[in-house]
Order: C-alpha cells, then structure tokens, then sequence
DNA sequence: CGTATTTGACCCGCGC
DNA sequence: GCGCGGGTCAAATACG
C-alpha cells in the first residue's frame, strides 16, 4: 500500500488492440455462443453464469497496458506488493508465467461490486524493478476522489518516502535505460510488443511537441491526450500517478516540492521519477 | 466475525 | 487428441 511505484501508461482498446486477439476472440465468441449447449454444460458444472461470457471476452475489454519502475526497493516489499490506484483491488488469483521468474497477480475493483475493472500485474522478467500491469475494462463507479487527488498533486501529495527510500537505498536508481531497453525490446519484442522509451517523456513531449514516436502510437497518443485533457477515472494508472496517495506520509514528499502546480513542475517531477519508463505498445 | 489473500483445481483456447 | 499456457473460481487460511 505504499506507493513507490508511478505509473506511465499507454492505453489501447482492444478493438484496436490487437488483430490478433481480435482475431481469436471472435473465434471464440462464435464458437462459444452458438454451441453453448455443449460448453455451458461442461462448465456448469463449475461456474456457469456470466462469468461464461466474460471468459471468452476476456481480451474484449478494452486493455492499458502500463509499465511501472519501482525504484524503491526492488525485491524487497513493494516489488510484490500491488501498486495502489486509487482503487482498492482484491486479488483473486495468481499464476506462474512461464518464461518469468515472477508470477503474474490477478485483480478485481473491489470498490464496487459490480465493477469489472480487473488488472494483471507482474514483473518484467528481465529487470525485477519494472512492472507491467494491465489493466481491464473499465470501473462502473467514479474513483474515490479523482479531484481531490488532483488538487493534491497541486498542493500535497504522494509520496516521500518513496524518494527517500529510493535515493538512500537505491542510488543507483536512476537510470539504466539503455541496457534495459534493448533487453526489453528483445524480449518484448518476442511478443509483439514495442518498448518506448520514457513515455512520460514522450507523452509530455508529444503534449509539448508532437512527437513522431507518439504519431506512430495512435492509441497511445491518443489514451494521453485524454489522460491530461480529461477523463482521469478512465486512466488508474494516471489517477494513481497524480493522486498517488493522498496519505499524510506521501504528503512529506511533496511537502518539500510544495507546489507542482503547473504541468511544467509536474511533468519535472514525473521526469526525474520515472527516468526510464517504457510503454508496451502493441505494434500497428 | 468479517474480509482479504493464498493456493490448488478447473476451464478454455491454441498449437502441435 | 493431447499438452501447454493463461485466466478464473472457490475453499482454505490469514489477518484486522
């Protein structure tokens, strides 16, 4: 529950995801839908219901794909810890990912019942500092206090001990990114994704200037545009970033900064924070 | 005692 | 048809 962890994301829908989902989902849902005799039996014996449906649909929802570095401590508490949004997140499975040393964790909302905002969450397999979440659908509800947050960033905010612990334990933190980047393209690449680096970077830049990277991003670009134009409920990674938490301890870290106010001084500060971040992007 | 997390089992689609 | 990998459920357990 800490939140060392910042997040940088890009988003997609995965209508436009991904041909290759989108392609196996509709094999899916055909298949599913019509026999359903067949399927709903074999599964009634489970866990009929909705949950059916939703399990093939699974990759329908739409799907942002977020990369967080923690800086603080690697391997120590937060690396396995959930990064908080501003949601609270019940976690309902977890599985080994074959190819990775660390397991993937499963979340639901469980601020709302009904809400189906689901998001994975694991760790890049090659740097233990990176996390990769997903995150699924939508909440249903509005997030604690979106506003709030914002105006926190503004005034006080997230979190201090973050950047203390992050310099003090890791002064190396800053920065590896080039070594990381190939690593994590190769390896990205494999599954046909795309690293880029620093989003934030790029998204403050491509807000600055546009940026021909984010051209080449079209949901990307877009998913940012909206982040800081509007919609912050839509972007946990974002609200979580801005409001990160509105705790008294975090408040210390911005206590110093004091005044984030302009996008200037908060784009600083996602800067130095996120130095190297890179964003999943599915290929074109 | 209620709620969240853990963990094993189950289901499903896909590739071989 | 079988096995693999991924995603979810649900019982058991831990924690407040």
């Amino acid at each position: 529950m800490m939140k060392e962890e910042y997040y940088s994301s890009v988003s997609n829908t995965q209508e436009e995801e991904s041909e290759e989902e989108a392609v196996r989902e509709t094999h899916k849902r055909s298949t599913m839908e019509s026999p359903v005799s067949a399927k709903t039996d074999s599964k009634s014996s489970r866990e009929p219901k909705i949950d059916n449906q939703a399990s093939k649909r699974r990759k329908l929802v739409e799907k942002t794909v977020v990369t967080v570095r923690i800086e603080a401590n690697v391997g120590t508490q937060k690396s396995e810890g959930p990064p908080s949004d501003f949601w609270s997140w019940r976690k309902y499975g977890q599985k080994p990912i074959k190819g990775s040393p660390y397991p993937r964790g499963y979340y639901r909302c469980s601020t709302s019942k009904g809400c189906s905002a689901k998001k994975q969450v694991e760790r890049c397999r090659t740097d233990a500092s990176m996390l990769i979440i997903t995150y699924t659908s939508n909440h249903n509800h509005p997030g604690p206090d979106i506003h709030s947050s914002n105006l926190i960033i503004n005034q006080e905010s997230p979190s201090p001990k973050v950047q203390s612990t992050d310099q003090e334990e890791l002064p190396t933190t800053p920065k590896e990114p080039p070594s990381f980047i190939s690593t994590g393209e190769e390896e990205l690449s494999e599954d046909h994704f795309h690293y880029f680096q620093s989003p934030i970077e790029d998204m403050i830049h491509d807000l600055q200037e546009e940026n021909p990277l984010t051209v080449t991003l079209d949901k990307t670009h877009d998913s940012l545009n909206f982040l800081f134009d509007e919609e912050p409920l839509s972007f946990p990674h974002l609200m979580t970033f801005s409001s990160s938490t509105p705790k008294s301890e975090e408040n210390d870290f911005f206590d110093e900064l004091e005044e984030l106010p302009t996008f200037s001084s908060f784009t600083g500060f996602m800067r130095n924070t996120f130095f190297d971040e890179r964003i999943l992007v599915l290929p074109s």
